[in-house]
DNA sequence: TTCTTCCTCTATGTATACACAGGTTTGGGC
DNA sequence: GCCCAAACCTGTGTATACATAGAGGAAGAA
């Protein structure tokens, strides 16, 4: 694999899963050393971390990770709602209704029987990744697509702090389900409705998150 | 002035004029050679324009300016509803009524006496980008503001084909003018309403503009 | 003791040399 | 005359050398 995808890969794992904290310095010559390529290919997978908004330049220090606080997970859910409440709403003009219904029936079982170990937890997270795909299949918008696969490597940093939270897993699966049911039957006022709801309770559940990690590293 | 940032504009510029029809073909060395820097920061200016989607990957000759074609321009325009919808609600619940207002008072002025000439035009344009301004200010919600601003580098280069259609102008300010009201007015529905029709008119303006451009040159 | 200035060190920006891969063209053989 | 193979050529990928700017520290003067 070129060395400049493996560097971006590399690093952009590291800031998503959270071993590189937010603030974190990064100098090209040490992630060159430390990653055993040379500078121009850091160099490039730098450059692709700042398009995607994960490093800051960091005025006369390079660059840093950038922070995560309450009110960028508030600025991530007002784009979100709008891309996947369109989305959605989309899927449910265009969509194959067999498809979702089938989607609908297994998040249903999911959320009445959740399950409580990291198998199950698994299965579940993998229904709503299918579900999210068949919804940006069924949309076939590519900047609406593209849109919402760059908002969601954001998502995907500040959704690892409420994961494990079980209660809101089985509230997450039934409205997975209802949205999943409502593009089935074609209605996308319903099909939008039902993911500003789902949204809203997602961000309240990571809201929740935030405030109680800082009330233990203040 | 960076020679990567100096080399990225030219380009970004070149793309965004029609300088540099869709489909053609761009080598580093021969850029390079042309702007008169080394293909070090031609590659960076590579590299940003493939993250804009300004250019793609052509598989053995090097990168390609991006086409452009009506279903495109469908999917932009999806995205686009999202987006300023979502912006002109959030703008109605937050933004400062005495400036939209102002703002309305102006589009609707030249709604109704539009004038002919280029400086008219421009006052037109100069305009409706303070709208935009005062918009992106007033939802104050980075992830948003961000996504609508790389969408309309897309946008600034599929709306040069609409330029010029002097009814699609005064209609387009009329439209402007009641979405600045209804932001005026604090009412996120009415908002999001304007912003959707204004949007559907636009995108048949230039939908309509691309099949007529066509038939020209077949 | 503190402030200012200069020096140094470390960081990035740029150029260029070299490696390598893929396509095309040319030459030889059938 | 056609087909296959090899070489070349053009393109990107990578490393490294050098220029330069900015920040931090040290030293001298007030």
């Amino acid at each position: 694999m070129r060395a400049g995808e493996r560097a971006h890969r590399l690093l952009h794992e590291d800031i998503v899963e959270w071993r590189l904290a937010p603030g974190t310095v990064l100098s090209e010559v040490e992630q060159a050393a430390r990653l055993g390529v040379s500078r121009t290919p850091v160099r490039e997978a730098f450059s692709r971390l700042l398009s995607e908004g994960l490093v800051e330049p960091q005025p006369g220090r390079g660059l840093a990770v950038s922070p995560v606080s309450a009110e960028s997970v508030r600025a991530m859910f007002e784009l979100r709602m709008a891309l996947d409440a369109q989305a959605a709403g989309l899927a449910a003009q265009r969509g194959d209704a067999g498809l979702f219904a089938e989607l609908a029936r297994r998040l249903e079982a999911m959320a009445e029987d959740p399950g409580q170990d990291d198998d199950d937890r698994h299965a579940y997270y993998a229904l709503a990744d299918r579900l999210d795909a068949a919804l940006d299949a069924a949309v076939a918008s590519s900047y609406l697509v593209q849109a919402q696969r760059s908002l969601r490597v954001h998502l995907s940093r500040v959704r690892r702090l409420s994961k494990g939270d079980e209660r809101r897993l089985r509230g997450a699966a039934a409205e997975h389900a209802q949205i999943a049911r409502a593009v089935a039957a074609g209605d996308p006022e319903l099909a939008r409705a039902c993911t500003r709801v789902h949204l809203s309770n997602s961000m309240a559940a990571i809201l929740a998150a935030i405030s109680t990690t800082r009330e233990e590293h203040p």
